[in-house]
DNA sequence: TGCTTCGTTTGGTTTGAACCAATTACGGCA
DNA sequence: TGCCGTAATTGGTTCAAACCAAACGAAGCA
């Protein structure tokens, strides 16, 4: 789209600015002319070249933002957050301002008290559910992608055997931020077929004392793979 | 409510103006002071009532619109949508299920930790928030619904103050579900003027260990107000 | 009475400007 | 070389003014 729709002389156009610093910028997005993790031109910039006011750019980034197609930080920029080859996966838009430590603080702070609450809390069946998925989490040899879902569900499914939806609410944030996580950092180079053996291990004693209802072991196993988590993590900066 | 907050020659005051805005209004609207249906005074006289811009009002009006509390009808006006007898109304929908016990267990999962991180986190900007939002409550006599929800904005703010914002979001879905809480339960039968001095008394306490960066001491604040909750909680099954 | 018309009111959009706060970039000092 | 403080950049917020379009209302006409 040119600037044909663009008023190009003060003339007033109702309702047709936004739309069309929308239109020209979510398809500069989409066509990756701003490539995934680009800085944006700033928003006095872009008002200049597109020949409206600041405010009105603001409106529309406010729009892409809440779409998801970007993130602003305050000081630094607007960056482009939309990837073409995604799995779009609607990710609750907090999940996004989430630093791995942040996320790993979190996870220190519910976790042990979750696990806790499950292990007196399940349900036989819901043990019999979380056996399922362990049996699936051992038959993974290098796919790291599956294993880490496979994580995600067994956790998911740790939550809801405490029975309080709050804390599952809860932590289906956290979980949410986990997967963006993984998705933009770099743990999958990480989760090499040897590791994942050692966290197979992991889980295996920590459903093995849920299952012999042994608080004080399953909270253990829990510590010890948040550590594992956060030695991973740590390597990196 | 009146004026305090509001700047009143000029005084600049970032973030604070449109959070203001929709304070007063939805106040006054969940007050019944605008009853339902009834129509809003125009953007152009509320500007001019509360001393703030007309774009600022609208900036209000969008978010109180996007609640679902008030409805715009171009050459007509805003109409107020909110019944305060219906149900529904903009809780997110985990809250509705959770029960007493269920949140004080969150809480008591989340509220020390959080004390911690927010001691050590908080920057003079966001003490001197919190000291605004104490002095509010020591200001309360008797009014048990103004008090629960400066109670929950004091709570915000710490919750702010840790800079984790995954925590923030998962303390935001316990705020919903204590406000559903408070809403149906009979909490407020209890928070007579001489419970609210006592209330008063901890939060103040809690205000300096913050403020001296008292990790220990504003732990055992925050603990002793959960027990408390729970008290009452326990009064009444 | 019933209809049209025109001015007024009201929300909707855009512009321009100023200032704040977080971040970054740079240059000088140790 | 390395660190720290300052200046510049960038997004965030608020204000004031102007104009548009939908809706309303009262005056005037048939």
């Amino acid at each position: 789209m040119a600037n044909s729709s663009l008023p190009s002389s003060g003339a007033y156009l109702p309702g047709a600015t936004v739309k069309y610093v929308i239109e020209t910028l979510s398809t500069r997005i989409v066509t990756q002319e701003y490539a995934s993790e680009e800085r944006l031109p700033s928003e006095r910039q872009l008002a200049q070249d597109l020949g409206v006011a600041r405010n009105t750019v603001r409106e529309a980034l406010d729009q892409l933002e809440a779409r998801g197609m970007i993130r602003r930080r305050a000081g630094s920029g607007s960056f482009v957050t939309y990837d073409p080859d995604g799995e779009s996966s609607a990710t609750s838009p907090v999940a996004a301002d989430v630093g791995p430590l942040q996320l790993q603080v979190m996870r220190g702070i519910l976790e042990p008290e979750m696990m806790r609450l499950a292990v007196i809390n399940m349900t036989p069946r819901q043990i019999e559910a979380l056996s399922v998925v362990l049996s699936k989490m051992e038959a993974v040899q290098a796919d790291a992608t599956a294993f880490v879902r496979l994580e995600e569900e067994f956790h998911r499914l740790i939550a809801e055997g405490t029975g309080n939806p709050l804390l599952l609410a809860c932590y289906n944030l956290v979980l949410d931020a986990r997967r963006q996580s993984f998705r933009t950092a770099m743990y999958r180079r990480h989760l090499t077929p040897a590791r994942i053996a050692i966290y197979q291990r992991g889980y295996n004693g920590l459903f093995n004392a849920i299952a012999a209802r042994d608080i004080e072991e399953a909270s253990e196993f829990m510590k010890l793979s948040l550590i594992e988590d956060q030695r991973i993590l740590l390597q990196e900066d």
